[in-house]
DNA sequence: CTGAAAGCGCTAACAT
DNA sequence: ATGTTAGCGCTTTCAG
């Protein structure tokens, strides 16, 4: 591998490492003659810095790491991208850690406290361990959280409550009365935050809630944020011999495609049997038609990304938590539009 | 920011700093005794290794990178996940980075090139600039291609030819004979070698082609592999006025989602009225019942990163490539099912 | 078996 | 303005 240092240019430009170091660095303080003389002596030896070192010597490693949970959830792919964006044009590098288990998610958290290591972490979705909390800030090591709360850390996260209001209020504006609702696991924070606004947006408009009409999954393979999720939660749901509610609002994208499968197997129709609307407006509710709660994904990556460099910069300011409000995008699952639904026609 | 290095265990526990590195590093030159009692003051201390420090001295970093076509590709989400979860397996972190432009992929390549950042970088689907095939070669750094190819890196494809050709002697034993073309832009290599060999599998039955009947994509985006591609090229097929084909192998899944939009939106139903086959089986393939020729994608990204070791530990071992047979998975869209493709059933 | 010392390549403080 | 030097934290000879 070829090994061109400074020590070769400095050589070679007759000059001190240190010149070379600051014409690298473009410190103002270089005769226009040398600094030409060195940029001439670094082109022609094909020079490329070694960023460990750099690292090393200046004590920042500009690159940040992210912890997922597992990387099937598109969600977390579109905010990546605004991560991704936004970094490169900071001359970032980007870390991924995709954690499938509660294990793994601690045994990068510790890999991204090796010193020097990544200059700071992007928490997303997962509930950061006390432990690590206690940890990460003693320590003051830039920590930011998406889509997860902690006091003690910079949080951006959606408003679910707004979101989960605004969804139902809309299903009610359409003149529906008897909703259900399909949910992920509660031991989400985001599904038990969108099951309490849903209930009591439903209270407020004098409507009972039934919880018959309200399934929570069981699955923890992404806390029931899944396809398989939503199809078993419906076919639950009709298998239970009764009277379908006429609208349901769905935790997420992904689960309502699984709702919807699950319906067209029974025939009920989407949306004149059954309004939905769902939460997340990934790229497949799009393909899906679906009437759904979007959430700015690639600007809350971009906004983790700046809260980051923020922090890294002032590690003692204080602890920001800003809630994105999600807006409801009207398509055709539920109903309002006249256009049919994805699989009909 | 916690500060424990070496030195400070090696005074906490009465040795050299050479000693702590031994042990820390599971030399067996170490007594059992002083073994204990480093381990036990690094673990009160709670000692971490600066991992550019060890970079830096190692002369290796322990980081790979990986260079994509941008990140909405369905693909390539599948393949990282491979490379991921054997990377990490190996205490190996990766670095992604997603390319929108050309330049994005020189300056990339660039970057991955500074010495000491990372161990070895991965590159899928897009063209190597020759300026940087010598580079990397001469240089002896680390390169492996996945979904492209060069002569001078080891590479991993999958054998699009055997894949066209699987792919329309299923239709042809259909029974189909009119068989279409959906294809992506002929920029990319795998869409050129796909069409030819359909072309060919046609000819070598007997049926002659019709080149009305072959789409190719013009759009650049994502090299016309996109769901708009596929919507716009089968509208564009419709709108010709001319006889339909019975069937279609389509370039990807991906525009194979599009075109039934399209087929959809002219109440020609799949698979009865046209039958279609796709190619990549991603995801989104199973939940659009699609029959596709599947190409191991995890497996990929396994042996990406496998390559990629023994090229790291043997720089001058002669280059190998690696094709992966695709193998068609059957569902619905080609009728050869009885289900119905997704809208039904 | 272990301590001391010499780098790894670079930055930054200190001289000049 | 520029050369020199002292680290950054760790690995790895080299003595002993």
């Amino acid at each position: 591998m070829l090994a061109v240092t400074i020590y070769d240019i400095a050589r070679e430009a007759n000059v001190g490492i240190g010149t070379v170091s600051r014409v690298l660095n473009n410190s103002p303080k270089v005769t226009t003659q040398t600094r030409d003389r060195v940029v001439t002596v670094a082109k022609r030896l094909n020079y490329q810095p070694h960023a460990y070192a750099q690292a090393l010597a200046r004590k920042r490693s500009n690159t940040l790491c992210a912890i997922i949970p597992f990387f099937t959830n598109y969600f977390f792919i579109e905010v990546l991208q605004g991560v991704q964006e936004t970094l490169t044009s900071l001359g970032y590098d980007l870390i991924i850690h995709g954690a499938n288990s509660k294990d793994q998610v601690e045994e990068y958290l510790i890999r991204s406290m090796r010193k020097g290591r990544v200059d700071g972490t992007l928490l997303f979705s997962l509930e950061l361990p006390e432990r690590f909390a206690d940890e990460f800030s003693e320590n003051k090591m830039p920590l930011v959280l998406v889509d997860t709360f902690h006091p003690k850390f910079d949080s951006i996260r959606v408003d679910n409550a707004t979101g989960a209001k605004i969804a139902t209020e809309h299903l009610l504006s359409l003149g529906h009365t008897n909703i259900g609702m399909i949910n992920a696991n509660l031991k989400s924070a985001p599904a038990r935050e969108r099951l309490m606004n849903f209930k009591q947006t439903l209270t407020e408009n004098g409507i009972a809630v039934n919880e018959e009409n309200i399934i929570n999954s069981s699955e923890t393979r992404n806390d029931g944020f899944s396809r398989e999720s939503g199809y078993h939660s419906m076919k639950e749901c009709i298998a239970s011999g009764k009277k379908l509610p006429t609208a349901f609002f769905v935790s997420s994208d992904i689960q309502a495609i699984g709702v919807l499968a699950a319906l067209r197997e029974n025939s009920i129709r989407v949306p004149e049997d059954v309004a939905i609307v769902s939460f997340d407006d990934v790229e497949l509710a799009k393909i899906f038609d679906l009437t759904t709660m979007s959430q700015p994904m690639f600007n809350m990556g971009e906004l983790a990304v700046k809260k980051m460099l923020e922090r890294i910069e002032h590690p003692d300011a204080l602890v920001t938590s800003v809630n994105f409000k999600p807006t409801l995008v009207v398509r055709a699952s539920c109903g309002a539009n006249k256009k049919y639904v994805f699989h009909q026609q």
